[in-house]
RNA sequence: GCCAGCGUAGCUCAGUGGCAGAGCAACGGAUUUGUAAUCCGUUGGUCGUCAGUUCGACUCUGACCGCUGGCUCCA
């Protein structure tokens, strides 16, 4: 039930403060991107014929206008159209503001198909305005900067598909996508920004790392964990685990397929199918791959008579599961069709619940604090028009959700309307190194399918009573959290998850046997090591050994051999000096056991 | 699913209607090395797949598969 492939929020790209506006600065910049907009549809409209607009706002990072064109705009185009847009700013056009009657701005307005829907959006009574610079005239609320030549650095990003007012049946238009800020240093810092994001990419930095696969030949979606992707992966999922029974919880293991009639009960099939693999037909009845866990639970919950004196139930499973997600949506790791989600139920009383959540809550926050995320920002959605469940439970359940934010002193936005039919749910968002925010942890409440499966208790008065149900996944998915793990440390683990936290680099071939001892040594410590037995200097195998972005490099020449030591390099700090092996793994252990992430660059 | 772009060696990428290329990696040899690339050599390809046009297709056309950027979707 919980859903956790959300794609990330790219358009909180500030970081660092580098950006930081006041108020005031922010209307002024998301004018002056408005106002781009405009010059950027004048510069086009000089180009290209018979351009139909649609409109151009400014967006978080930019802005941008949608058209509807003959020819199809490439990235070949942007130089002359940047160049258009400079000879519009040299012009210093201004802008111009002129009221008209309907009738008037239908008359503008007549060969622009779009426009004269949007005009008819414009409610009655409220004026209707264009704004011009030169001959290019656009129907437009304003405000906008006095003239063309207050454009001062601006770029276009990139072109895409965007369908007519965001309608799918709708025709499909160019959204042509730029950015644009007071000076050309902040969007030298901007574009510095982008960069900084597309090294970060984990698809680009698994590559490199050798951490994870998907074959075109297995399947779109499908995710193959290579052997270092998988050892961090089993990092996590055993302090995963190990955190779960320290908290409360139960591990669950559940089947993966299951008959159509229980995706009838749940509702699946009737509100999800489309998300779902097609079914398989096994001795006459139709199975289905789970797109979720929640049923599998719950038939553990009704697999016996419960008592108020068993609960709260907290069931945890990280469990695989399957969806249909269509092909233009995959990326990475981000979006998959096949994903292990960490899931847990909560079965609990009334009176448990808010409780319940706010050691939820706690625990959340908890977990993305060891992972290095310190900045965690709550969203709560509460009842929509249409849902199930009473609405004095709605009320309860929704003051506990916010109870608990409260008391773990999250920041929170609430989110009215928000919620799925079922029940009202918080959401967490963290911060990664360079300031992007991602949504992760979700915390929902269910009062859909303890109703559709029946699900009771028996209460301190012998009365059968139905339990509330929370749905929450932690991390979302292993897949997805995977992902942003690897952009937030930019592929440099820590200490305490790195795949190979050192390896041995010996200066020749006379000191191998000694790298092997000490390697010995380092395994038997359970220390995750390798010898570089390569041919080659001690300059390539520092090189590679980086490259890799290995945290320790132990550096073993003839010096060391004769003293049985090893000479200590860290992959950010360079040399540490030579000190006793025992010396170095005991320092090594005390930063594994702090799971110490301070040592996270910003840019390589 | 929709719009656009892309698909050449393990990786990063050149290239042309007429014998398929480089760097790195891998492998072999030389070197025995002190903190981000030692030298020499060798191997490596159904140019995403299938069809069509052509004397001839990696190149042109079409369909399909996959990837990328968006849009839509994410009970």
């Amino acid at each position: 039930m919980t859903r956790c492939t959300v794609l990330p929020i790219f358009a909180v790209l500030f970081y660092r403060d580098s950006f930081k506006t006041m108020k005031n600065e922010t209307n002024d910049l998301e004018t002056l991107r408005h106002s781009s907009a405009h010059v950027m549809a004048a510069a086009v409209c000089r180009l290209f014929d018979s351009v139909q607009l649609d409109i151009g706002p400014s967006t978080d990072d930019g802005f941008y206008y949608d058209f509807d064109l003959e020819t199809r705009i490439t990235p070949e185009d942007f130089e002359r159209i940047e160049a258009e847009m400079n000879q519009i700013i040299e012009e210093d056009l201004p802008f111009e503001c002129i009221t008209v009657s309907r009738d008037e701005a239908k008359e503008i307005l007549k060969d622009q198909k779009y426009k004269l829907e949007r005009l008819a959006d414009v409610p009655e009574g409220d004026a209707i305005t264009f704004y011009s610079c030169g001959e290019f005239q656009d129907l437009c609320r304003g405000p906008h900067v006095e003239s063309t030549g207050k454009l001062r650095a601006f770029k276009i990003m990139n072109v895409a598909g965007s369908y007519y007012r965001g309608h799918e049946t709708n025709p499909m238009l160019q959204r042509l996508y730029g950015t644009a800020f007071t000076n050309p240093k902040q969007l030298r810092l901007y574009m510095k920004q982008v960069e900084e994001a597309k090294k970060r990419d984990h698809r680009r930095l698994a590559k490199d790392l050798d951490l994870y696969s998907i074959s075109e030949k297995v399947g779109p979606g499908l995710v193959h964990w290579h052997p270092k992707g998988a050892r961090i992966r089993s990092i996590i999922e055993d302090f995963w685990k190990k955190e779960h029974f320290k908290n409360g919880y139960d591990i669950l293991y559940t089947p993966h397929v299951g008959k159509a009639n229980l995706w009838e009960t749940s509702g699946h099939l009737d509100f999800y199918k489309e998300g779902m693999y097609a079914p398989m037909d096994v001795d006459g009845q139709e199975y289905f791959i789970k797109p979720m866990n929640c049923p599998f639970h719950i038939e553990i919950y009704k697999s016996g008579l419960r008592s108020y004196r068993e609960l709260p139930l907290r069931w945890a499973e990280l469990g695989t599961v399957y969806r249909y997600e269509k092909a233009g949506t995959l990326h990475g790791l981000f979006r998959v069709r096949g994903f292990t989600q960490d899931d847990a139920h909560i079965f609990c009383t009334q009176e448990q619940i808010e409780d319940e959540v706010k050691e939820v809550i706690r625990f959340c926050n908890m977990i993305w604090k060891t992972f290095g995320f310190t900045e965690v920002k709550a969203y709560l959605s509460t009842r929509p028009e249409k849902a199930v469940g009473e609405p004095a439970q709605w009320d309860q359940a929704t003051k506990s959700l916010e109870a608990a934010i409260k008391a773990e002193g999250l920041p929170y936005e609430i989110d009215e309307g928000g919620g799925a039919f079922y029940g009202p749910k918080i959401d967490l968002k963290v911060k990664d190194a360079i300031g992007r925010e991602w949504q992760t942890s979700t915390i929902q409440f269910d009062f859909n399918l303890p109703e559709r499966f029946n699900l009771k208790y028996i209460g301190d008065d012998g009365e059968a009573h139905r339990p509330y149900m929370v749905h929450r996944a932690l991390l979302g998915s292993l897949e997805r959290f995977f992902g942003i793990l690897t952009e937030h440390y930019a592929g440099g683990f820590p200490v305490w998850l790195a795949p190979e936290q050192v390896r041995i680099l010996p200066l020749s071939d006379d000191q191998l046997e000694y790298a092997d001892e000490v390697l010995k040594a380092l395994q038997q410590a359970e220390v995750r090591a390798t010898v570089d037995s390569k041919q080659g200097k001690l300059n390539g195998k520092v090189k590679n050994a980086q490259l890799d972005k290995v945290p320790y490099m132990l550096i073993i020449g003839g010096k060391e051999q004769e003293s049985n030591q090893v000479a200590v390099r860290h992959r950010l700090k360079g040399m540490k000096g030579e000190c006793r092996l025992e010396e170095f793994i005991a320092q090594l252990k005390k930063e594994e056991l702090a799971k110490t992430t301070v040592d996270m660059e910003v840019s390589d």
